[in-house]
DNA sequence: TATTATATTCAAATAATTTGAATAATTATG
DNA sequence: CATAATTATTCAAATTATTTGAATATAATA
């Protein structure tokens, strides 16, 4: 039974063999050739004296310890990866690559524009961007899966370390189509009356952190869609109603598709935020801030999207 | 600049010339030639495009980078041997973590007796508690998001794979304060008296199963509370009424604060059971429930708690 | 200054991995 | 139900990666 027999190499392996779901396409995926596999699992398994597929002919299903290790073994090659690029940071003080979490609410275009910009200056940097929602965008950056949220809300969540600092005002309001019951209504609506109609909400992407569902309106049924587009539409198409932004539904206002109700308490412009964790010292992190908060990332020029 | 070109084998080089002080050293505890680990070394620094180990003639340094790069992949290094452990663990039987749902009626002392004699046997094995009432309970049990449900209650849902034995007997009672206008009925109190007045309720966990409101007196005002301490709380001070678990309330009984109703087909006593799924042949699992179901862990000495 | 210990380089030796063909087992397909 | 198509494994051969030990250079030590 040989200690540290674990190789990152067979945690990628398993993992491809898992995702791609067999040995084969899992070879293709890595450039080898399935008996390689084989080899590199059997050696593995002869090692650690444990059997991690437990093969049913040609089909190859993990037992629950090869399970474990590939859930376990996962944490490792990102922790790896993540490695890799913070000591490449030291070194050069430039980051490979950078990861930013989008507030769905908020358009993308400045920021598209500020990273525009930015990958202009630094072509070797590689830039994701990803949506999301709520607790899940600050939650993605107590994580560190990512090293600056754009657009997020309050409240910020008292966590050590993070550093924030002012993005835009928002205008949110809460619209229906226009061909929606509660279109119909004029003047005040009131909060019963609202629960008695679907409420549309973007899935929370928080994994683990508190709900923090702002804008619940108990009791009454929902429709749960993926992210903001997907919600502006089926609240166009008259699913429900739900807080939207304000700018982003301004031309089905204008064309009398949609129509924003009054409802007390709501309809309020509020403060967003950028936020990054005080650890990251990234030079490219600190240019992309000033490119996002500049005054022309955010030149009101263009039309909204998401 | 090759991505995850970093090895665990490269890391434990690093670290042994770090903690010997040379390459010779290092090269001595890990049975190799020193010409080995400048290969090994080399390679690293050559795919990663960085320095580091600075070279000083034959005393050789670390660079930040490379600091840092072993400060981190020390960690690395220590979470893999942890992962090969606990994998060897689950290959043998025994899982890593236990999930446990405890109906919200059950006195959880008995439980958290076992618990303790569990711990103190398996020391690396996690156990996560949870409050779960009713349909709840069963739920996390059928969408294994627990192992084990302990103090669940008839019916039991006709999912495969799900094995029961008995829990415990309890008693459940219909109780007010006293101070509540039902408190000051005599004898029988009928359910459409009952319905004139609010109900407590705890709010059920289920989340998509069908209601399995066992004790719903329809058309009265309800008031939800989220556990079954709030729920005796709520009673006591005369919020409403509703079944609680005779043993937690017996001494607001013999203060004269709270009073049994006598409800026609109420107050009976039933059977709860603890319930796990065949599939999960975990010796731990097992382990608790042989501790659970001896006769030391139902000492009924203590006193009834949440 | 001479001695000793050290890291690196290099060609040769060795070990590890990869390959492709053969085989066996299984699933998909007509 | 038989046939074709996939698939995982095994094995010997080929290839690649690593290790070795000698040669060399460098710096610390006596």
């Amino acid at each position: 039974m040989g200690a540290n027999s674990l190789t990152l190499e067979s945690l990628e392996i398993i993992d491809a063999i898992v995702r791609r779901g067999s040995f084969a396409a899992a070879a293709k995926e890595l450039g080898k050739v399935p008996s390689a596999l084989s080899y590199t699992i059997g050696k593995l398994e002869e090692r650690l004296e444990i059997t991690l597929f437990s093969r049913h002919g040609r089909k190859s299903v993990l037992t629950p310890a090869g399970k474990m290790l590939l859930t376990e073994g996962r944490k490792l090659l990102s922790a790896r990866s993540h490695l890799e690029q913070e000591v490449r940071r030291v070194a050069t003080g430039w980051e490979t690559r950078i990861r930013i979490a989008l507030e769905a609410i908020q358009d993308c275009t400045p920021l598209l524009r500020a990273i525009k910009q930015f990958t202009d200056e630094h072509p070797a940097i590689e830039v994701h961007l990803n949506e999301e929602v709520m607790g899940g965008t600050w939650e993605s950056l107590s994580q560190d899966r990512v090293d600056l949220i754009v657009g997020a809300t309050h409240p910020i969540p008292q966590s050590q370390g993070i550093r924030t600092e002012p993005y835009k005002r928002n205008q949110a309001v809460i619209a229906v189509a226009a061909s929606h019951p509660l279109g119909q209504f004029w003047g005040k609506v009131s909060r019963g009356e609202l629960s008695k109609h679907r409420q549309v909400i973007i899935h929370d992407s928080s994994i683990i952190e508190v709900p923090r569902s702002s804008e619940m309106y108990s009791e009454n049924r929902r429709f749960y869609v993926g992210n903001m587009a997907q919600k502006i539409q089926a609240q166009r198409l008259g699913i429900g109603f739900g807080t939207l932004p304000y700018e982003a539904i301004k031309p089905y206002l204008a064309s009398g598709e949609m129509k924003i109700l009054e409802v007390e308490g709501a309809n309020n412009a509020f403060d967003s935020l950028i936020a990054w964790k005080v650890a990251n010292q990234g030079k490219g992190l600190k240019r992309l801030r000033e490119l996002l908060l500049s005054p022309e990332a955010s030149d009101p020029q263009a039309s909204f999207s998401y």
